[in-house]
Order: C-alpha cells, then sequence, then structure tokens
DNA sequence: TTGAGGATTCTC
DNA sequence: AGAATCCTCAAA
C-alpha cells in the first residue's frame, strides 16, 4: 500500500487500493483449489504479477505475495496516476476525469497496458515492463479493513484496504451486487 | 464435452 | 438493470 506502481514508458501510479488473496484458505481466492494453468503464477515466485483475463474483457493485476499461505497475492484495485498520465487517458479512451483513469482494477490495467503478456513479470526488479517501487511513503498507520467487492464466497475477512480519503478509491457498488 | 459463472465496467 | 464477451474448470 502507498507504493508505486511504474512502467517502462512513464506511466506511474501510486497504489492506493487493494485486495489479500489468501490460497487455500481463502474460498474466494483464485488459488482455493490448488495450481492450475491460469493460477500458476501465484504458486510462482514472490514479487512477481499474476495478471488474469475475467468476464471476457477485462485484466486484473496481483503482485505474488505468501506473507500469510502459499498461492497468496495482493489484487492492485486502484492507483492514483502520478506520470503519464496523458498515456493512459489515450489507454482508457479518452476519459476524462483524473479519478476515473485507475479505480478499479481492470481500469488500472488498462491504463497501464497490462495484459496477459505481463502474467508472471517480475516486479522486484522491472525487467519485462511493470515495476513496484517504493518512495518512503508510509502505508497508512491506521489499517482501513473493509469487506471485499465483487465476490460471493469468503466475504467475510475484511481483507480490502484503502488509503482513506484519497480520490482515486474505486466506488463500492452501492447495492450488494446480484448473486 | 458442456455450460455456468466470473477478484468488471459501461451505458441505458 | 442489462449487456458485453470469452476463458476456465468442475462435472457429467
Amino acid at each position: 500500500m502507498n507504493k508505486i506502481l511504474a512502467m517502462p514508458d512513464g506511466r506511474s501510479g501510486r497504489i492506493v487500493e487493494v485486495e489479500a488473496y489468501c490460497g487455500a484458505e481463502d474460498p474466494a481466492a483464485h488459488s482455493f483449489r490448488g495450481q492450475t494453468t491460469r493460477n500458476a503464477s501465484m504458486f510462482g515466485e514472490q514479487g512477481h504479477m499474476y495478471v488474469y483475463f475475467t468476464y471476457g474483457m477485462h485484466f486484473c493485476a496481483n503482485a505474488v505475495c505468501w506473507e500469510r499461505a502459499p498461492g497468496s497475492g495482493v489484487l492492485l484495485r486502484a492507483l492514483e496516476p502520478l506520470t503519464g498520465v496523458e498515456r493512459m487517458r489515450e489507454a482508457r479512451h479518452g476519459i476524462e476525469r483524473n479519478t476515473l483513469l485507475c479505480s478499479g482494477p481492470a481500469r488500472l490495467t488498462e491504463a497501464m497496458g497490462i495484459d496477459r503478456e505481463l502474467d508472471g513479470a517480475d516486479l522486484v526488479l522491472g525487467s519485462e515492463g511493470p515495476l513496484i517501487l517504493d518512495d518512503g511513503t508510509p502505508p497508512p498507520e491506521v489499517p482501513t479493513a473493509s469487506p471485499r467487492i465483487g465476490i460471493s464466497r469468503g466475504i467475510d475477512p475484511p481483507w480490502r484496504w484503502h488509503i482513506e480519503g484519497n480520490a482515486h478509491v474505486s466506488k463500492r457498488p452501492s447495492r450488494p451486487r446480484a448473486r
């Protein structure tokens, strides 16, 4: 949280919203039932990226992190755009409001140009493109744990965290999602 | 081999 | 509230 996701072409943003998915102990995790072709990178090296395709049109990106359990990862849900904003705007079909560029897991991958080609990329070295940097900004002192969004199982543990008051955090649907 | 459902977003 | 849209995996 509060670290920076950067692309080689200059696009970058601060990570202001994340969710944790915790392997075999988490029914909502793609890795819940063990390793498959799709989720293989969740079982690969920590610090690499797990990118998945969903709803027939969207990509979402995770940082693989086994701190709690094997096959775990952190879903990147929102960025505050820092640099390369015009580039992001192009990628997002000219969307004007900066708060809509990266405020959602599939929005931020579209804005940053992240797709299945980058599944498994090393986020620490940045050798394949995306890189996570620490500019010294500390994570929030008071955790803002809340329920995860868009899942149908494993809804109990409040494993979503965001920077309180940040305008680029994604908006929670007002109604509980159908299903 | 089949088909239900999905860590979503956009528009109506 | 409904559509877009395709891939994965469990079940048969």
